[in-house]
RNA sequence: GCCCCAGUAGCCCAACGGCAGAGGCAGGCGACUUAAAAUCGCCACCGGUGCGGGUUCGAAUCCCGUCUGGGGCACCA
């Protein structure tokens, strides 16, 4: 397509040469004076004069800097915020647009243990890479307030966040997080006692910390985690698939337990689901948000098993008369006291799992569990357990409940422990069913109910017991479930109660290429924060990049982190306050989303050496604004695109740390996204051959409906691009075939930003005729001066532009950019129809055009600009405005339908009322051949249409 | 199994409940050309909006059911 017909064509002619020639130039002019420089507030990216009130912070999701580079569906949604963001510069607002680099992370890391070079060194190239490939697609970014998470001045940050977290706790009565300090000052004044009930003055120091560090919203414990063998390091619950694998890698996950840095996320599931409701985000991320933080409401309920008790978690105590067994996951910890030395009399063999006592049997069992993996657990749903021996005594009813353990009751949900109701739980049902156990039902299911558990609605039954008092027979679900909490509470038999799913955040990885923890211990093992002068702790040069990994299946090993092994760095000699001491470094480093978490919050000040973020920048930018978005409106970014992949793990951890901050007083807003947009995917067609491989994609040829290679039939499928699947498209292809400007345009065009859709290449050439003819509109191809006259143009042509500027200005700020591209290409289509053949075109026309251009095709519009001889950018504006009076027709034709179908059109006035038109539209006789007599109505739609019920 | 989203011309896609077609690709005809490509101009095909019902004067649009495709969740008591 890049054209070696130089000779022939004009010498300004809109070729992908010239076009290429224009950009570059604009994209350094652009760099040279600044151009998308915003300002600030306050700090060294001020300019001393005051901002803007009108500002927009626009910002598209993190990328990672992949060696691969980027394909032609990478920069779907930078494109989308750039047109946006520039649509708003123009229109006079302070724009933030920029890109930083999420650049820690496992590939990095991999590449070095593999060849020996620095993760630092392939991150650098990278980034370095995929600055260049989005440079030439013009992308209007603030260049000074672009960063990667793995710059020490951005991680320095990272870590002093952490502090911030860990120096807190979670106040329950005030629903929000407190410094430290303000928790010791109530020990020390007694309001508060440890949990064994002592005195903070009866503590010694060492408890005393131990006692503040069980508090802290970051914490180490000791508890059962995901690791991974296989990869090396544990992961958090977020980054384990459904099938009990990794999602980094895919390898088999194990449940163990160790010491680990963990963040208490739980504290906030509340304010996480609830404000939600502020958010403009779509329903399906919301959903998916609210699915996992999983909070249920219910009841625990104790029942007395000999002198123990168990206690289970339940949502529908209604049902508790129904209950006719108890179950405990095989990890919870009352299973070795109940479980008993022999059968009692008369059980099941069933029950026994062919153990000759409960005490083997159990042991058994667990063992068994312990092998299977999250896998078998999670395909296998038949019901198994066994009996140990011991029975609970329901306390509505005095009946007595054998204990069994079995594996479909999980330890890490509510307590571990359920009750089993057949009648109204299938899991329940199908458990009884193999064990031979009772089924009672306690709500009626409807006559033609042919189901077994039966969870629906219905009167209650079975469910009453005078002497007690209690009667719920007859009665509601909310009912029933209201009363008979309260009767649990009355009696010390549980409690109503919120469960959630959502568990605290696994903060700590056994890896290089992250942010190192800026904690050190002492000689009692326990952590000290560094004190922030001592920020950033950096990471150390080690040989080995790797942690030490196993076969994927030993879930016994135990995680190596690298940064152990370097051991000049681990140990250091400090003084902390109380003198030189040594000490040791914490080996772990953060999570790939520990950087991602903020860095909204460093756009907006990006150079910012004494603080995360100037208050004041950050109110700016980022601050809640109650006149535009209403009294509850929670801040946060304007706009924030990107794909849905992060919908659940990167959004909910950003929100966490922003409430943190906030609670902290640290900023104004507690929600770091104030509108969510979910961009499409551009997929593409792969092509594979009668032996199953893929063939290149560009190389096959349609005919007839089928595919065709090398004259071989190939078949089609359809999906991701990708290096494997050989049907890679790349934006540097595009722009050296056609220009970015082409390339910009048509990606824009494809249809709705949010929709996904399959690449053509075959078709980009017609965004590219499209910007062309638009140029020989402007420009004379054989002196490449302008050929625009100052002559008027016609009412007809303005009617045309008007139009156009109206329906532009909506499509662009409701982001609908296709439909905007298609009235560009209209009025550009009017004004070739009327002036190509014309020795010029009237100005009036085209400077409107060429600023409408700009958003979607700056380089041009701004090439286009100045041969118009304009001085200057046009990207900060002006963006024209509709004349409403060109919007207006003098006549209006209206169909006139008859039950609904046209059968004429008649012309009237646009003024004329409704009875003029009725009249005019009886009169017409095509109409009136249709009637018979007096029509029964006559819907008269102004300015659209009338339609005639005869 | 459950929950979302989407089905309009050969393809990508437009249409406040009001004329199904804005725009692009492909296609046809013509101009330029020795010719082809590229470029330009013109053309229109064909679909009654996946399917079946309903509401309405009027449905691509709203409601119910159903099919197909894509995404998410999945023993969470």
């Amino acid at each position: 397509m890049s054209e070696d017909r130089t000779e022939e064509a004009p010498a300004y002619r809109y070729t992908a040469s010239l076009a290429g020639e224009i950009e570059t130039r604009w994209q350094d002019t652009w760099e040279s004076e600044g151009t998308f420089h915003a300002p600030n507030p306050e700090g060294s990216l001020a300019t001393g004069a005051p901002v803007p009130e009108d500002k927009l912070f626009v910002q598209d999701m993190f990328p990672y800097p992949s060696g691969a580079g980027l394909h032609v569906g990478h920069p779907l949604g930078y494109i989308g915020t750039d047109v946006f963001a520039r649509y708003h510069r123009m229109t006079g607002r302070n724009v933030l647009h920029t890109l930083g680099y999420d650049a820690f992370g496992l590939p990095a890391e991999q590449y070095a243990a593999q060849t020996g070079q620095h993760p630092r060194t392939t991150t650098e190239n990278n980034i370095t890479t995929m600055r260049r490939q989005l440079r030439q697609l013009g992308l209007g970014h603030d260049p000074r307030r672009s960063f990667a998470t793995t710059d020490p001045e951005y991680y320095r940050w990272t870590q002093w966040i952490f502090l911030q977290i860990f120096n807190s706790y979670y106040d329950t009565e005030q629903d929000k997080a407190r410094p430290i300090g303000e928790l010791i000052e109530q020990f020390e004044r007694g309001e508060r006692l440890a949990e064994d009930g002592r005195a903070w003055s009866e503590l010694s120091a060492t408890e005393r910390r131990a006692l503040l560090n069980s508090y802290r919203l970051v914490y180490i414990s000791d508890a059962p985690v995901n690791w991974a063998p296989g990869l090396g390091t544990v992961v958090a619950n977020e980054e384990v698939t459904a099938d009990g694998r990794s999602e980094r890698g895919n390898f088999p996950v194990f449940r163990k337990n160790l010491r680990q840095w963990t963040m208490r996320i739980t504290a906030y599931a509340d304010r996480l689901i609830d404000d939600l409701a502020l958010l403009d985000w779509s329903d399906q991320v919301k959903t998916m948000q609210r699915n996992w933080i999983g909070r249920s409401h219910g009841s625990h309920v104790r029942f007395a098993a000999g002198d123990r008790t168990v206690e289970v978690f339940t949502t529908r105590p209604d049902t508790i008369f129904g209950t006719t067994y108890l179950v405990l996951a095989p990890e919870h910890e009352l299973v070795d006291e109940l479980v008993t030395d022999a059968w009692p009399e008369g059980t099941a063999s069933a029950w026994t799992g062919g153990a000759a006592d409960p005490r083997t049997a159990v042991a058994e069992y667990r063992a068994a569990t312990a092998r299977k993996s999250d896998l078998d657990r999670q395909e296998n749903k038949d019901k198994t357990g066994v009996f140990t021996g011991s029975y609970a005594r329901n306390p509505v009813n005095g009946r007595q409940l054998p204990v069994f353990v079995a594996d479909y009751v999980l330890t890490g949900y509510g307590t571990g422990a359920v009750m089993g109701v057949p009648g109204e739980d299938q899991r329940d049902w199908d458990f009884a069913t193999a064990f031979g156990l009772e089924i009672m039902r306690t709500i009626a299911p409807p006559e033609d109910f042919e189901g077994e558990a039966y969870t629906g609605e219905g009167p209650m039954i079975n469910s009453a017991n005078p002497e007690l008092g209690i009667d719920l027979d007859g009665k509601p679900k909310d009912e029933a479930i209201a009363e008979i909490i309260a009767w649990l509470e009355a009696n010390g038999h549980g409690n109503g109660t919120v469960q959630y799913k959502l568990r605290d955040w696994l903060f700590a990885r056994q890896r290089y290429w992250g942010e190192p923890f800026p904690i050190v211990y002492d000689e009692n093992d326990l952590p000290v924060a560094l004190p922030e002068d001592q920020l950033p702790v950096e990471l150390p040069e080690v040989e080995e990049y790797a942690p030490r990994t196993f076969d994927p299946e030993d879930a016994d090993s135990e995680p190596s982190p690298p940064l152990s092994r370097a051991t000049d760095w681990m140990y250091v000699t400090l003084d902390l306050g109380d003198g030189p001491k040594q000490y040791r470094r914490d080996t772990n480093v953060m999570p790939n989303w520990a950087g991602s978490c903020w860095y909204h919050l460093r756009y907006a000040d990006p150079v910012n050496s004494e603080a995360f973020c100037d208050p004041v920048n950050e109110r700016y930018w980022l601050g809640p604004r109650v006149n535009e978005h209403g009294a509850n409106d929670p801040g946060g970014v304007d706009l924030y695109i990107g794909g849905m992949e992060h919908a659940v793990l990167h959004l909910l951890y950003a929100r966490f740390w922003q409430k943190v901050l906030y609670d902290l007083g640290h900023v104004s807003a507690h929600e770091p996204y104030r509108r969510l947009f979910n961009q499409g995917y551009i997929q593409a067609y792969a092509y594979t051959d009668s032996r199953g491989q893929y063939v290149p994609a560009d190389e096959v040829t349609e005919s007839e409906g089928k595919f065709f290679h090398n004259g071989a039939e190939v078949r089609r499928e359809y999906g991701k691009m990708g290096k494997s699947l050989k049907n890679v498209v790349t934006p540097d292809e595009m722009c050296a075939d056609y220009g970015a400007d082409t390339f910009r345009f048509y990606e824009m065009s494809m249809g709705p930003l949010e929709a996904s859709r399959p690449w053509a290449t075959k078709d980009v050439v017609g965004a590219h005729r499209f910007l062309q003819r638009l140029w020989r509109n402007v420009v004379d191809e054989q002196s490449g001066k302008h050929r625009v006259s100052e002559e008027p143009a016609t009412e007809e042509d303005r009617k045309a532009l008007h139009r156009a500027i109206a329906g532009v200005h909506e499509d662009y700020a409701n982001m609908r950019f296709n439909t905007a591209g298609a009235k560009l290409i209209e009025l550009n289509n009017h004004i070739t129809k009327v002036y190509a053949k014309t020795e010029s075109t009237p100005r009036e026309l085209v400077e409107p055009l060429v600023l409408m251009l700009a958003p979607v095709c700056p380089h041009i519009a701004e090439e286009l600009w100045s041969i118009l001889g304009k001085d200057g950018s046009l990207a900060h504006g002006p963006f024209p405005a509709a004349d409403p009076a060109y919007l207006v027709d003098e006549t209006v034709e209206y169909p006139v339908q008859v039950r609904g179908k046209v059968r004429s059109r008649i012309i009237v006035p646009s003024e004329a009322g409704e009875d003029e038109v009725r009249a005019a539209a009886l009169a017409d006789e095509k109409i009136a051949a249709c009637l018979d007599g007096e029509p029964r109505k006559v819907i008269v739609v102004p300015g659209r249409l009338v339609n005639v019920v005869p």
